[in-house]
DNA sequence: ATTATTGCAAAAAATTTGCAAAAGC
DNA sequence: GCTTTTGCAAATTTTTTGCAATAAT
């Protein structure tokens, strides 16, 4: 199966852009962690590696690392966008804990099939979708309050 | 039963606030429609009323509104938070279409079911979920593409 | 009279854009 | 060499905040 950097160039070779060295430096700490990073974590993870990058390339690279199907914007209803893997990832959805901010993710088939049910009733296409259970996760209830 | 002008009321008279005359007329207009609609919208409805209305005064009075339990943000990813009943108005998801921006509200008990049958094998407590599905709705689908 | 609220303008925070210099093909 | 991309700073957009004037109880 192809990696992920291997699909990146692909698309970008398809669609005229180039394989520049800032695209797949951000593509590289975004697929290290499986945590649902903001714009600004990734530029500071990239910084490391590339000092003199700019917040901008990193906004503009997220943008074709998601056209290209390897991200996926996701919104957890803190003021910034996040992003979450997409690629050899199956579909899932959230438990957000509001004390702490964990996020657990969870799949279940049954709730996909309603969900298709559901759609269909309505002739409604669907494209994509996401759901979230906000919360206190088991961890935080131990702590008590 | 009563209303939600009553139901603010109280609220702001519990908290120690009090009931002004731009609280309750941002109020009326949320009330009003049963569109989603964004601080900017709710505001330029105001102002057809009181046109000496502050912006940071109809952010203000919503934020009051969530509080008292009147109303709930809803993001549909679009770059602004929106609004939507919460009062007298059962739990809901939302089917979203891409191409006109139509909402449609649906309910399914089962899929709730399967939530809470979600949480409670991850010890999660659930305070507030939601579920939205993007897609093309039945209107935009006749009209083709 | 006392305290909360308003309107305005300024500040923040997140994201986008214009453009000359640099990099990719 | 031609075109795209970058970095930077400025512009936009959405939301919040500080504060003197005003309204509510």
């Amino acid at each position: 199966m192809k990696s992920a950097k291997t699909v990146l160039r692909q698309y970008l070779k398809n669609n005229g852009l180039l394989a520049s060295k800032q695209r797949e430096q951000v593509l590289n700490v975004f697929l290290k962690t499986e945590k649902h990073l903001t714009v600004d974590d990734l530029y500071e993870l990239v910084r490391k590696k590339n000092p003199r990058i700019g917040l901008a390339t990193v906004y503009r690279a997220m943008r074709v690392i998601c056209d290209a199907g390897l991200a996926r914007e996701a919104d957890f209803g803190d003021g910034s966008k996040r992003f979450e893997h997409k690629y050899k990832h199956q579909h899932h959805h959230h438990l957000v804990c509001l004390k702490c901010g964990r996020v657990i993710e969870v799949m279940s088939p049954e709730i996909e099939k309603l969900q298709q049910k559901l759609t269909k009733k309505h002739n409604f296409t669907p494209v994509r979708d996401t759901m979230k259970i906000f919360g206190t996760c088991r961890k935080c209830k131990r702590k008590g309050e």
